[in-house]
DNA sequence: AACGGAAGCAACCGCGAGCGA
DNA sequence: GTCGCTCGCGGTTGCTTCCGT
């Protein structure tokens, strides 16, 4: 079996193109196929990625609003690292964004206790650097954990605490300087999201034509 | 101006769920 | 019932950009 490679690493404006053409023809849905028909040498998930976190029309790009910022927060304190259906909440951006964010938040929280200083009592510091003595490496560097678990190093023993246990610790006090959120939705803007299928569902029109109001696009225009 | 570290972001990987044959 | 395939999700990695020194 002659197995063909496939290509990886970022994505060139040919490819998007193609993609999203092709995407605009059959659906998102079926991505092998569209990886196959379309000659993009890259795989049905490949395709799927850079179509959601990328080339989707309902997108929305840039910084974050407070608002959905807070929303974030709260909603991560509520289910977890369950970001695919945090982003639902959040028209237009996509899981990926949001876990982005979260990481980067998270680092920044970990910064500023840090900066706090908070000593050793309070359980097992987030301090890239304590943790780097202690482990040797931190799973704040550089995107995270090398696996979900954290090993720190005790005299005679080791303790694992597991991500959640961390994540945990730092949603307390998260939530003390939260207060009480609100239900907040924002209303989805010119498309809607439909829970039970994909993503996004776009109107037909946009479908055929994914292109042809969002800025990204607009260089291919012509 | 150069350098190093931090932050931001795009993309890949592995696993599991869902579904049809 | 099971097997194989596809898709989606969460975690992780690595490159680029930003910012402080």
């Amino acid at each position: 079996m002659v197995q063909e490679e496939f290509r990886k690493g970022p994505w060139t404006e040919e490819e998007d193109f193609k993609l999203v053409s092709f995407v605009g023809l059959f659906g998102d849905r079926r991505w092998d196929f569209i990886a196959k028909v379309s000659g993009l040498n890259r795989t049905g998930k490949s395709c799927r990625l850079r179509w959601v976190n990328y080339l989707h029309p309902g997108l929305k790009r840039g910084k974050m609003s407070p608002h959905e910022e807070r929303l974030v927060l709260d909603l991560q304190s509520k289910w977890g690292n369950r970001w695919s259906r945090i982003a639902r909440k959040l028209p237009g951006r996509t899981d990926n964004e949001i876990k982005n964010y979260w990481r980067t938040h998270m680092r920044k929280k970990a910064h500023e206790k840090k900066r706090g200083s908070i000593p050793s009592t309070e359980h097992h510091s987030m301090d890239s650097h304590a943790s780097k003595k202690a482990g040797e490496e931190s799973f704040y560097d550089t995107g995270g954990s090398k696996s979900s678990q954290v090993k720190i190093v005790g005299e005679e023993h080791e303790q694992e605490f597991s991500m959640d246990d961390i994540w945990k610790d730092i949603d307390i006090s998260e939530e003390n300087s939260l207060q009480q959120p609100e239900e907040v939705i924002i209303p989805p803007s010119s498309w809607e999201y439909n829970s039970s299928d994909s993503l996004w569902v776009m109107d037909e029109e946009s479908m055929l034509f994914p292109m042809s109001d969002d800025p990204y696009f607009s260089r291919y225009a012509n």
